[in-house]
DNA sequence: CTTGCTGCAAATTCTTTGCACTCAC
DNA sequence: GTGAGTGCAAAGAATTTGCAGCAAG
């Protein structure tokens, strides 16, 4: 079933009205290739009808967490939003040099978090978790592993 | 060496100079037992000298990670720091129901960061990786293990 | 003395909120 | 009709920056 339809039935079913608005969010949310800001979002919602808010992208935004239709993580200090029934549950790899990011899937950590419960009782959130590192075509140009915080130093 | 010690060589080397803000910083992170914020830092600080300014403790923060004295990464919104002289390099388990952060022996990731890098050329920052979850202690309690982003989300 | 550093205040960035008006149902 | 939703503007929270005066070397 479209998400789309998801999207209207769950409003329904809740008391909630479908809109223009929240149409074309989800409908830019489909059109990305990849997880988007908001800033982003707001862009193409904008081009086809500029009237759109910036909030009321937020809104949505949050709207389509709760119904789960949406996930959402934060990748260097700006939230990223994806439609989860693109790709379905998985983990992200971010590149901390080009910003590159990668879905995989979610069994890829399956030994780690098992790993984790065990030694130290802690359940992984899986689908929530942002790997840092260097991507390949970044290893390959050899960018230094730095960590993030000092990716934005000016070289003194 | 005490980092201290480090932290004033490497100062000087840099023609930098050694301040008693820049001192007070490094010894409240010191006496931190977790990782803190940037506030918490300032509080900290301003307990020993009130005129030391909160954008002060940030430009120090900045400059302690470039010397890699300092480590720093996201949770939930705001930025907390640690010095890496205390544990050395660990990775962050943070639950996503009561903020506890638990540092790890990176090897713990080390079979996940090596089958990432077989499979998709990905090269992890295992310092850097910050595993969201449920601690043990809110897994027991019952907690959902909701998404991070459904958290704040008020029921409606 | 000469820069680098600081405190202060103001600016930035991302996100949220209050409110009157509007439109989906 | 009526309350949920919207646009607008303004508020917030965390962090950064410009600048004039201060002080470490």
């Amino acid at each position: 079933m479209a998400c789309e339809t998801v999207f209207r039935q769950e409003l329904r079913r809740r008391g909630l009205r479908v809109t223009p608005q929240r149409e074309l969010v989800l409908s830019a949310l489909h059109e990305a290739a990849t997880p988007v800001s908001a800033e982003e979002l707001y862009n193409s919602v904008a081009a086809r009808n500029p009237n759109v808010d910036l909030s009321t992208v937020y809104r949505t935004l949050g709207l389509l967490q709760e119904l789960r239709l949406v996930s959402g993580y934060d990748s260097e200090g700006e939230a990223r939003y994806e439609l989860l029934s693109l790709h379905g549950p998985h983990l992200h790899l971010l590149c901390q040099s080009c910003g590159a990011i990668e879905g995989v899937p979610p069994d890829e950590a399956r030994d780690f978090a098992a790993s984790l419960a065990a030694r130290f009782g802690f359940e992984v959130q899986v689908e929530q978790l942002v790997v840092p590192g260097l991507c390949q075509v970044c290893r390959a140009r050899g960018e230094l592993a730095h960590p993030p915080w000092v990716r934005f130093v000016e070289p003194s």
